[in-house]
DNA sequence: CTCCAGGATAGTG
DNA sequence: CACTATCATGGA
């Protein structure tokens, strides 16, 4: 058990807030998350949080997973004092941080995404976990870890359709069979931001967006800046058709704020 | 029942 | 270039 006093750090809103599908709040108010072959659960309230694992995975793992050793104060303040709808936003969603996740996992995951609801991302990916992931234990229960490459790799179309993929099962299988072959998807991480997005791009089922999504997400390029339907319609309804003022080098945490704020806000 | 979802793709003008 | 029809399926 790890007790911490954190700034920062909501657990609810990182769940809720689209970047993870694993991460699910408890009917106790705790949250689990699955995340590279490991278990945790998350308790707390406020700037007070605990999670259930030794201090040595703590500080192994889990401290750098949830991005606790960066400053958000310092992303925020980069934020112009005229940008009023981005102040609300940040003001709806402190708390909210950029994880390091797995690429290979994020690859996946924003391939399964397009045209499907979060809640239905969610479904295909536990399906897809529960049936070619490693079981795990964890306080006297089985979960599943992500799939790995060669798990996948080894599945027909129809095995990945049979999860809720749709069409998008053909590029999953691609993607499966380049990171088991000439395609290192820990390689790309010595890539530019550019050259990385253009590398992804290869992959069949990866358009800007994705990449975009993998990038921030999977390689922690907070420069990288997705632009989904809900963006647009921020871009749209707030900005009035004309793009939100450059942010940085930390365009990606300021484009969760405001992705979080229009999907809260219910914006159309 | 209908409508839409953290889009990408191949095709057309 | 820009624009568009189409893709499969679960959740609301």
């Amino acid at each position: 058990m790890v007790e911490l006093k954190l700034q920062d750090f909501d657990a609810g809103k990182i769940a809720d807030s689209g970047q993870c599908f694993r991460m699910v709040k408890r009917l106790d108010g705790s949250f689990f998350v699955v995340a590279a072959g490991r278990c945790l659960r998350v308790r707390g309230q406020g700037e007070y949080w605990r999670f259930s694992c030794s201090p040595e995975e703590f500080d192994g793992f889990w401290r750098h997973y949830f991005d606790l050793d960066s400053d958000y104060s310092q992303y925020r303040a980069r934020c112009k004092k005229t940008d009023r709808f981005l102040q609300e936003a940040i003001a709806a969603g402190g708390g909210i941080r950029i994880l390091n996740q797995d690429p290979w996992e994020m690859l996946i995951c924003f391939i399964i995404s397009q045209r499907k609801s979060i809640p239905a991302i969610r479904t295909a990916v536990e399906t897809l976990c529960g049936r070619f992931g490693r079981p795990l234990e964890f306080e006297g229960e089985r979960y599943y870890a992500f799939p790995e490459p060669l798990a996948l790799a080894a599945c027909s179309e129809e095995d990945l359709r049979a999860c809720g993929l749709g069409y998008r099962a053909p590029y999953v299988l691609d993607a499966a069979l380049r990171a088991t072959g000439e395609l290192s998807l820990q390689g790309l991480a010595v890539l530019s931001t550019n050259d990385l997005r253009q590398a992804l791009m290869q992959i069949s089922g990866v358009g800007i967006k994705v990449a975009e999504c993998v990038a921030l997400f999977g390689y922690h390029r907070l420069e990288a800046f997705p632009i989904d339907v809900w963006i647009e319609r921020v871009v749209r309804e707030v900005y009035r058709g004309k793009f939100p003022p450059s942010y940085r080098c930390c365009a990606g945490v300021l484009q969760q704020y405001l992705f979080c704020y229009a999907r809260q806000q219910k914006l159309r």
